[in-house]
DNA sequence: CGTCAACATAGACAGGCATCGAATCAGAGG
DNA sequence: CCTCTGATTCGATGCCTGTCTATGTTGACG
């Protein structure tokens, strides 16, 4: 079949969504939505390994440049699909290695939900 | 004794931290301090309970304003007791009543923690 | 004082989740 | 074809956490 880069997992979601915090409480269905990606910067692991990838050189990392956090491989594995089901990440296999990368238009969504429009 | 606007709560850590993610990779302490303020945002409740408060006249909402998120009032009660412990909110009791406000250092900060620096 | 309302705390329970070892899959290279 | 390495998947386990009911605390008001 033409499986190239086709995403192993189910669901890509967790799209850009709703205004900043301080403009209007949130309904139940935007808070729902939008806690997927803050729970999943919500772990210590998950959050090096996504600076790692986004500091990386040329905007992408393979697995074995930051699977250096402490914790054994597969767990590494876990949470990258963590973070690629919240839409934070992509993944590409390019012949041995998978690379990683970060999703800008979805980091730029979160850091304005967090602009204060007040001064 | 004097205990006025002591909070009951042991510790007001999380203070702001660190350089943007893809700037440099965070180390494991820097991450374990960060990842307290996404987790306390990674949940649906918390995070109506804080855009509400967020949203509020003034920059500041009672409880009795907000309490309306479907879940019980001693777990409204919890959810605000972890976002002030993460941080994020400070509470004041004020006759009966005990309004909550957002720490606004702190949300600048994680603002910045998801501003790329990048074009 | 006594009572009522607003919040907080305590304890219990269920579901979720981070972690690991073992097994499996996918390419590269002999 | 075999094997080695990189990476994901599987199943199990133990802790963390979100939720509730019940109870306690604090201040206002007769």
């Amino acid at each position: 079949m033409s499986k190239l880069t086709t995403p192993p997992v189910p669901a890509p979601d967790a799209v850009p969504c709703c205004p900043p915090l301080d403009e209007r409480p949130l309904t139940a269905a935007e808070a729902e939505r939008t806690a997927v990606m803050f729970k999943a910067l919500g772990d210590p692991v998950r959050l090096r390994l996504f600076s790692a990838v986004a500091s990386h050189p040329g905007g992408e990392a393979c697995v074995c440049d930051i699977s250096d956090v402490g914790v054994s491989q597969p767990t590494v594995s876990h949470h990258l699909r963590k973070l690629r089901e919240a839409g934070l990440l992509a993944s590409e296999r390019r012949g041995t290695w998978v690379y990683y990368r970060v999703e800008p238009s979805v980091l730029a969504a979160m850091g304005r939900l967090l602009t204060t429009s007040a001064p």
